[in-house]
DNA sequence: ATAGATATTATGTCTATACATAATGAGGTT
DNA sequence: AACCTCATTATGTATAGACATAATATCTAT
């Protein structure tokens, strides 16, 4: 009985933070606006500080506000907006996008560390590392070149893996936690086996990402994520 | 008096946070692994639950765990690393580098939105659009070459503003408050004016970050930022 | 055995209160 | 004016308790 008309459910952070918001983005509070304090916006919002506190920081995360202890909350001039891209899997990727994925090794060496893989990884000069060359097709398609070096000294197991079924970041997943990681986005001119693997002219723009990982301060591996032509990374918030 | 020996602070949610994830890092917890609930460790580091609750979910947040109700919090087997890159004003990034930033205005003009930007941009056959073009250099040197078309039809203001000495975005901050905005990174093939003002060969990649920026779910401003030869975007976790 | 109802569990969130801490500003002293 | 001290203020964080909610496990009737 008494079927409640109002719905008289509380207020969430998540409203306190569309509220604050959609004040930001349609000018109420333009930048450089100090917001009223948290004890201010939680009797408006019939709230706790608290609830009002976290739905601040949500919005401080964004990059949309600065908040200073005493100063206050205040919108930002300028958005130190951080873009932030997902980088998954390139089988999950193309699964998520409806595509068929396939991989394909294509070669494996192990020799010692070249000098410029030297420089970026940290290695000493007696360091061996396995060299893994494979390719990731979309629907046929081919869609990424993977160029990886993986270091031996600090992964000797990786002697024994053959990367005939399975990619080597599959196989790393496995061996190695949970790590440190630089990861470096640049367009290189395509050259070399990429050309022959990707369909690139030689000379081409390639979208490259580049990523070194450590665990426990060493490094473990350092690899080249080859993109087909018209490859784009895209976020949107 | 009675200096304190044993500085009894309670521990926060980042002490919390840092004892899960060092178990997580070195492997104590792999991959697969269910965490104890909140309260289990709550009790075990002598905090409170929302303590624990905290560092969670900012673990979450990492993409290192995942949670669900009743079935607990599970180290994620395939890390759905989000790579974030800050994207300041250009003027900003480079005086960060210690640089000297200087900007230079190259054209301006006012026409009908061409087809592709119509498409982009979400516009109608009569919207006419500003275009700017402008170089950002660091150190006097070619840094960034900006390729930039406002919506005139949305934004009036537009027509009246010169683009001598302030550049566009710093314009387009000041007079329109915090929108929606879809980033994409690529590499294209330099041609045209690119080429001059940049300093590459007709046909060398191009790093190129490409933007548009809605407001009340109209597009505002489409930009093609075309980066110097050997520019990178780096991020480190 | 299977389907549906029910209990259980871990996370999700809100509240009220308390104290900590950084930053600012006011007063007073030199 | 320059410098110190101290009060004030807004945010930062911890706590205990409560209820909400999603997901799973279990129990029951068919």
């Amino acid at each position: 009985m008494t079927p409640d008309v109002t719905a008289p459910s509380r207020t969430t952070y998540r409203d306190v933070r569309a509220a604050i918001l959609s004040r930001i983005t349609d000018g109420t509070w333009g930048a450089g606006t100090i917001l009223p304090s948290e004890m201010e916006l939680a009797e408006a919002f019939g709230c706790a500080r608290a609830t009002v506190n976290r739905a601040m920081r949500e919005i401080e995360e964004m990059g949309l506000v600065e908040r200073k202890r005493k100063s206050g909350t205040r919108v930002r001039a300028a958005p130190v907006r951080q873009a932030r891209f997902e980088i998954p899997l390139v089988g999950d990727e193309i699964a998520a996008n409806g595509g068929t994925y396939r991989y394909a090794l294509v070669s494996t060496a192990t020799l010692p560390a070249p000098d410029w893989l030297r420089g970026r990884m940290g290695l000493g000069a007696g360091d061996r590392v396995v060299h893994v060359t494979a390719m990731h097709y979309a629907d046929g398609a081919p869609h990424q070149f993977e160029d990886r070096w993986i270091n031996a000294t600090a992964l000797p197991e990786v002697l024994e893996a053959s990367f005939d079924k399975q990619g080597p970041t599959e196989w790393l997943i496995a061996a190695v936690p949970y790590s440190e990681v630089e990861i470096g986005l640049m367009a290189v001119a395509a050259e070399g086996p990429l050309c022959d693997h990707l369909g690139h002219a030689p000379g081409a723009p390639v979208f490259r990402v580049e990523r070194t990982t450590w665990w426990q301060g060493q490094a473990i591996t350092h690899v080249r994520l080859n993109h087909a032509p018209g490859y784009r990374m895209t976020t949107r918030y």
